[in-house]
DNA sequence: GGGGAGAGATGCCGC
DNA sequence: GCGGCATTTCTCCCC
């Protein structure tokens, strides 16, 4: 039973109004315009309207929406001619979208309710506090003084002194350490040098690995890597899991 | 007319045999495991499966899907006690996602078709096209070299000799550009002097804006701040609209 | 709200 | 496939 493209403006309207999540499988073509500017001719897409007022368009294949607008978007759908106008629009980011919809393949409404948020193991941090609490996993005779080291540069991962007493920095990545994590890590030194007036820190990027390129820049400037995986996820999340079951 | 879990375990199994998308609003509960691990307790959300084999889960509100696997994914859909239990699986990535679905809000599946290509305007690159073309933007006598160079020192978005014959090397940022932009420059600029057996080479950073501690930054290093914003998106986007009119 | 940095980042292009 | 890098990055945290 296919209903009439104006009875879907009254739907969508209605759902909106009522804080309802949309969803539209249709035949559209869409423009784009505020950061940035696009255009996207006719093709099947879904479209997905949050109750926070988030759009997203997605193409069948891909994993990123290939257009979409941030909540607190506010959208107007109107019949024109043949078709339907779908037009949102963000006046506070300056964004706008137009989506022109042919034909309407399928439509969907409803009042979704989702309080959870997620839990993630297995990121930077879980390494960095791993390596704070196992010390000698950088090397014997670290000794970590402070998590999460404030600069007017950046944050530093660990930071403490080797078996020598010399100022040491670690530099987590939870995966292959690149070039921009080695220049991140010499401006927390150079940083960590005039702040703290000594000539001499140690620079310890710590990664499950590196490239060839990062590598060489990473000893070009005498700095060292150390070759450190994630904490098992499993064991991480459990962890936070009696945490949370503790409350 | 609601139909049974078991039902929807066929309808959903046929529908990716036929290689069409499918759109479900349920309420469930999740569990990844991969790169990192996470989970997530009982929500209503919204899963496409799209016909290239991806999953995306979203949540009523936000714009990034909370859970999500890369195309080429295998899905399988069965019942287990009262729930529908969807298992997605990419052993090439050796990632995991199960999804406990308790009860279905609405479901949709259909063939979409869709074999267009999205152009964009208004991005970095459109930018440094628009300094090569308008050279004098950067200041007077700015000459930049022809773009084939470009690529023998890597991927430096303009370079060239001002005028009194120095080289000299543009970073483009769309945005705001902050502390990891003049690290980049900085690199880029440390790499040509090395290449180029020089000991003077300029940086400009150019962008629309520059945060306090990056332009600090820049100024500590000797490098320049110019304020250029990417080209006016319609122009450029016409431009492109044209050049693929012509052919 | 701006700044800084991570992300299960993703996606693109080049070698 | 790896590497380097932009992205309408998005998101979170902290000042």
């Amino acid at each position: 039973m296919r209903m009439h493209l104006s009875e879907y403006a009254t739907l969508i309207t209605d759902a909106m109004l009522r804080n309802e999540t949309v969803v539209l499988g249709c035949t559209c073509s869409i423009r784009y315009s505020g950061r940035a500017e696009s255009q996207l001719g006719r093709g099947d897409r879904i479209i997905l309207i949050k109750s926070d007022k988030a759009i997203l368009v997605h193409q069948p294949t891909g994993n990123a929406p290939i257009n979409y607008m941030k909540p607190e978007t506010s959208h107007s759908v109107v019949v024109e001619g043949n078709h339907l106008l779908l037009k949102s629009k963000n006046l506070a980011l300056k964004e706008f979208l137009d989506v022109t919809i042919e034909r309407i393949h399928f439509y969907n409404s409803h009042k979704l309710e989702d309080s959870q948020t997620i839990i993630v193991a297995g990121t930077e941090e879980d390494m960095s506090n791993m390596l704070y609490e196992h010390p000698d996993m950088i090397e014997d005779g670290f000794k970590p003084v402070s998590r999460e080291e404030q600069t007017a540069y950046g944050f530093i991962d660990v930071f403490g002194t080797d078996k020598h007493g010399t100022l040491t920095i670690v530099e987590c990545k939870r995966y292959c350490a690149d070039l921009s994590a080695v220049t991140q890590l010499r401006r927390y030194i150079e940083k960590m040098m005039v702040s703290k007036g000594v000539s001499k820190i140690r620079g310890i990027l710590a990664a499950p690995k590196i490239t060839e390129n990062a590598e060489q820049m990473l000893k070009d400037w005498g700095y060292e890597f150390k070759s450190i995986r994630p904490p098992k996820y499993l064991e991480a999340f459990d962890k936070k899991q009696a945490k949370l079951d503790f409350f």
